[in-house]
DNA sequence: TATGAATGAGTCTTCATTCAT
DNA sequence: AATGAATGAAGACTCATTCAT
C-alpha cells in the first residue's frame, strides 16, 4: 500500500526512467515488466495503464529521451559562424559532458543494442538525432573553411574525424568498461581539440 | 537419415556461424536455439551435443571469432617501427576493410549489444582484442614521435584520434544504417589519413 | 461532468441492455465490463454501484428479460379452450414474431450458450419460461383433443411437433445465420400450421 | 513421468477429446489449456506441439468431429428413394440415437454457443453439416411427394416440420436439462413419426 | 551421432474488482 | 452517484533443455 497514490502526471516519466534503467542493465528482452514496474513504484498491471506493451514502452522511451541535442547542436552551429574554432571547442565540451552522464549515454547504447531487432528504431534515431548533429558539425566546419580559419578540408571527413574520437571514448569507458586515460574529463577535450585543430589549421600565410 | 554422413568435425563451425547470424539479426535473447539449429542443418537437440547451453554457445562464438586482429596488429606495429606513417596508413586500410565485412563486424556488434547483460564478455573482448590493438597503435605512434616523424603528441590521445573516425564510420553505416559519404571505401581512408597525419605532422624544421 | 444529471433510475435498465448486447456479441467471458460500461454511458466502476459482479449482472439480466411469455402463454391457452385451432395459429404467430426480434431471441440464446457453465441459469429459465409455455401448449392441444377437434394424440408429442419447427427456424436464421426459406415471415407460419393441423386433424367422421 | 511416452499418432485425437470435454463443461473461454492438457495426459506445452493455439484447437475440433453425418444423411436419402416412409423413419432413428450421445451432441452445442464470437465457425458448420442434412431430408420428402406417397407439401416446410421436434427434444434434454417425456427413446420416434406421417400422408384416393 | 517428443519455468498481457476522492 | 487509478490473480504461449530411442 503506497502512501501516496494518484499521481498520474509524474507516472509516465517515472516508468520511462525505470524502463531505461532495466533495459540498460539487462537488455530489452531480459528485462521483466514486473521489475520495471516495481522500480517505478507501481504494479505490473499499472504500467499498462500508461504504455500499451513492452515494445511501445521501449519506443516511447527512445522518443522521450531523444534529448534536444538537435536544438542545441544547431544553436551551436549558428552561434559558431562567428568563431568556428571556439564553437568547435564548445561543441566538444558539450558532447563529452553529456557522454559522461550514464543516464544520457544509456539511450544511444540501447539504440545500438537493438539496431538488429528494431531497425526502425535505429533509423529513427539516426535521422532525428545523429544526422542533425552531424549536419550541424559539418556546417560549423564549412564555415571555418569559408572564413579561412581552417584548411580546405572536406567537411564530411573533418566532421567524422572530429566526432569519432569522442564517440570511441564513450564506448571504451561506458560499454567496454575500459579505464579512461585521462584523470580529468576536460583533459581529453583539451588534448583532442588541440590535435584536431592542428589538423584543420590553415597554413600560416607566408 | 541423411544419405551422406555429416562430417562431424565441421559441425561446431557451422553451428557457430549459424548462431552468429541469428544473434546478430535478432539479438541473443530473441534468437531461438531451434532456428540456429535449423540454419546449421541439424536438430535442436543436436546443438547440445556440441555446446552445453545457449550462453556457452555465445561465449564459444565470441572466443572463436575473436579474430587474430591482435596478432595482425602487433605484427604491423613491429613492422612499422621503420616507417610509422606508412604503417599507420596500412593499419587504417586493414581496419576499414575488415569493418566493411558484415561477418566480421558482427562480433564486436554483439559484444557491444551484450555488454550490459554479460559484462564479463565485454571485459574479455576489451582485454584480448581492443586493448591489444590500441596498444599496438600507440606504440606505432610513439615510435613516430621518437623518430621525429610526428609532433610530440600524447600517443594515447593520438591513438583515439586515429581510430575513432573509423569506428564511427562503422557504427554509422552498419548499425545505424546511414549512407556512407564516400563512393569508394578507400576514399575515406585516404581523406582521413591525410587529415590525421596533418594533425600529427612534425613542424617543418625552419 | 455531464451537464444534465443522469436519471439514475434509468441506469440499471441501460446497463442491462448494454450487457445483453455485449454478452450476445462476444459471449459472457469475452465481454468486458469496461465495454458494457462504455456502452451504457458510465464508467467501469459505475457498473458496480448497481450490480455486485459480472455474474450478478448476468443473472439479473436473464431475470429481467425473462419476458412475460408465461403470462401471455397461459392467457392464450385459457382463451383457446374455445377454439383450439385458432388459438394454435395465434400462438405460433406470437412465437414467430418474437423470435424474429434479435433483442428478444438474444436471451434464450445466451441461456443456451451458458448452460454448460451455469446450469442453474438453464434450470431457472427452463422452469420459469419454457416449461410454462410448453404446459400451456399442451393444455391447448389437450383441449382440442377433448373437444374432438384433434385426433387422440399425446399432447406431449404434439406440443413438441408443434413448437420444434419454429425453434429450429429461429436457430437456423439467427444462430447459424442460414437464409430463411420464406420471403414473408407469415409464410412459414401458414405453411407450418397447415401441415401440423393436418397431422393433428381428427378423422372426418364417416 | 508417464509410463508410455512417444505416441504421437494417438495424441491429436486424445487432445481433441479432452478439449471437447473441457469446452463443453466450461465453455471455450473458461476452459484452461492446462486442464485440457492434463486430461489428455500431457503437459500444457505439449498441446502446442499439435495445435497452434487455443482457437486452432477449437477449429480443428469442430472440423474433426463434424461427423460423417453428411455422408450418412445423403446415403439414407439416396437409399430412400425406394421407400420414402421407411427412409424417413430410419432417418429419424439415426438422428435421435446420435443426439442421445452426449459426445456427439457436444459439437453442435459448442457451435451454437460460439456462434456469436466465431461466426465463421457457425457458417462452416451450417454449410458442411446442417445444410447437407437438410438437403438430404428435403430430397427424401420430395421423392415421397413425387411417388405419391405424400401429399403435395413444400419439402422445405415439411423438412423443418420433420427435423424441428427432434432438435427441440435434444435441446430440452441435453441443454436445458429437462426431463424427457418418454421412457424409451424409441417412443419419441414412434410417436413423432406417426404424427408427422399423418400430416404428410396423401389423401386416400376415394 | 542424432532427433522427435516432451516439459518446467517463466513472461507478457488482460481484466474483474476495489477504493480514495 | 461517480470515476480515475491501481492491482491481484490468472491464463495463453514460449523456449531452453532433457531423454528415450
Amino acid at each position: 500500500m503506497p502512501r501516496w497514490r494518484r499521481r498520474s502526471d509524474a507516472r509516465p516519466e517515472e516508468i520511462l526512467d525505470a524502463a531505461l534503467a532495466e533495459f540498460t542493465e539487462k537488455g530489452f528482452e531480459t528485462a521483466r515488466m514486473e521489475d520495471i514496474a516495481k522500480r517505478a513504484g507501481l504494479s505490473k498491471a499499472g504500467v499498462y495503464l500508461y504504455f500499451e506493451s513492452k515494445e511501445a514502452l521501449l519506443k516511447a522511451l527512445i522518443e522521450a529521451k531523444m534529448t534536444p541535442i538537435a536544438e542545441q547542436a544547431s544553436a551551436l552551429a549558428a552561434a559558431g559562424a562567428a568563431n568556428p574554432k571556439a564553437a568547435l571547442s564548445a561543441f566538444a565540451r558539450v558532447v563529452v559532458s553529456r557522454a559522461a552522464d550514464p543516464k544520457i549515454i544509456a539511450v544511444p547504447r540501447l539504440v545500438l543494442s537493438l539496431s538488429g531487432q528494431f531497425p526502425e528504431i535505429a533509423d529513427h534515431y539516426r535521422r532525428h538525432v545523429v544526422e542533425i548533429a552531424r549536419a550541424a558539425l559539418e556546417a560549423l566546419i564549412a564555415a571555418g573553411v569559408a572564413r579561412g580559419d581552417f584548411r580546405a578540408v572536406d567537411p564530411k571527413v573533418a566532421a567524422r574525424a572530429f566526432i569519432g574520437p569522442f564517440f570511441f571514448e564513450a564506448m571504451w569507458t561506458h560499454i567496454l568498461r575500459g579505464e579512461t586515460a585521462f584523470n580529468h574529463p576536460d583533459a581529453l577535450v583539451e588534448a583532442q581539440i588541440d590535435l584536431l585543430l592542428k589538423g584543420l589549421e590553415a597554413e600560416p600565410r607566408a
